[in-house]
DNA sequence: AATCCTATGAGACAACTTGACTCATAGTAC
DNA sequence: GTACTATGAGTCAAGTTGTCTCATAGGATT
């Protein structure tokens, strides 16, 4: 048998997972430390070293297992599916995790190559997405684009990040409306 | 001789929260600990633990020692100050070391109570000044506001926020315009 | 059931870190 | 010159970190 398929093996590492994605939540980053994921998990310490050598790691796949905000496959009408999707960004960032992850991960990636990666990689999913369903609408005359399309990530999850991390009030449709028309002149208006 | 104009006392208090700048800018908030400070600014590290008993007061004091954008008053045209201020702040969000304090502040607010305290000034500060401009320019009848006042800040400098810190990527001028164009129609277009 | 494999918890361990305290020294005011 | 006090260097106990060892027990295979 082999570790990746030891129902002992999983346990732990779910336990350890979950105590690690309960601390970061709870206490933020610098309490995801070995000795704590190993009492909050219920397990050894020395299993959560064989786990994870680096605290680090760990956090970053416990990050990974926050259920995070990302864009559908469009539909059409854009608008009504761009509506729709900035909506649900917007519940997802009032979600305690869902900040804790976000901050967390533009925080250390500065100075954190892995953490960076995820960045980018958690960025780019997002300004493609937009930037193909703004593209698409364009095509078919649903909108004229009053920006590059890969500007609208910025432009329309820019705001309800800052009103959620920056302000920490709530972000009111008056918010997501105003950001969707600012993407353009739309045909519908 | 009180402690506060010692020269003495003034000059580690400089050499300490330099050092502790540097430590933010270069490592990570997690990198100004009593010890790696004291090394860096040349001072023993008894001498540290004076001045700040807690390491996290010591971020913080250090932390605001970087100068942060900040509107200046409005002149008229409110657009002209507008664009001016808003090149402004995406000028400093170039700079690693405002990136680094924001940041910082976005995500130890989510659990430090002294962190949240200047967050919210710091949101307050923009999020007021901004509005009051904006209210002011809608008054003089500069501009027909397609939102509510307050969400001025979010509209605008959330976007660059997010370019900045989320995608990692240079503001270009479009989309500080789209922006400005976004907060209602000016009478001047 | 019996056997084998291996992940685990408990514990021991040295190396290091943390925060507090002491004291001789030297910078500064008067 | 004298008095004051911030400082660096050092000491110290308590706590933390990462590693290793070993008996135990969970789980697969026969």
């Amino acid at each position: 048998m082999t570790s990746e398929t030891d129902p002992r093996f999983l346990r732990s590492r779910e336990a350890i997972l979950n105590a690690a994605r309960e601390l970061l939540l709870e206490s933020g980053p610098t309490a995801v430390t070995h000795v704590q994921v190993a009492e909050r998990a219920g397990v050894g310490r020395a299993t959560v070293y064989r786990h994870w050598p680096q605290a680090e790691s760990l956090l970053i796949e416990a990050m990974a297992t926050v259920p995070m905000p990302f864009l559908d496959k469009p539909t059409i009408p854009t608008r009504e599916w761009l509506r729709r999707e900035l909506t649900a960004i917007a519940r997802q960032l009032e979600l305690d995790d869902v900040r804790a992850v976000s901050t967390t991960l533009a925080n250390t990636a500065l100075w954190d190559q892995n953490m960076d990666a995820r960045r980018a990689q958690f960025a780019g999913i997002l300004t493609d997405r937009l930037a193909a369903a703004l593209d698409d609408a364009h095509a078919r005359g649903e909108i004229t684009l009053a920006l590059t399309s890969r500007d609208a990530a910025a432009m329309t999850i820019g705001p309800m990040y800052y009103r959620s991390t920056i302000e920490r009030a709530p972000i009111d449709s008056a918010l997501i409306e105003a950001a969707i028309s600012a993407l353009g002149t739309w045909s519908t208006d």
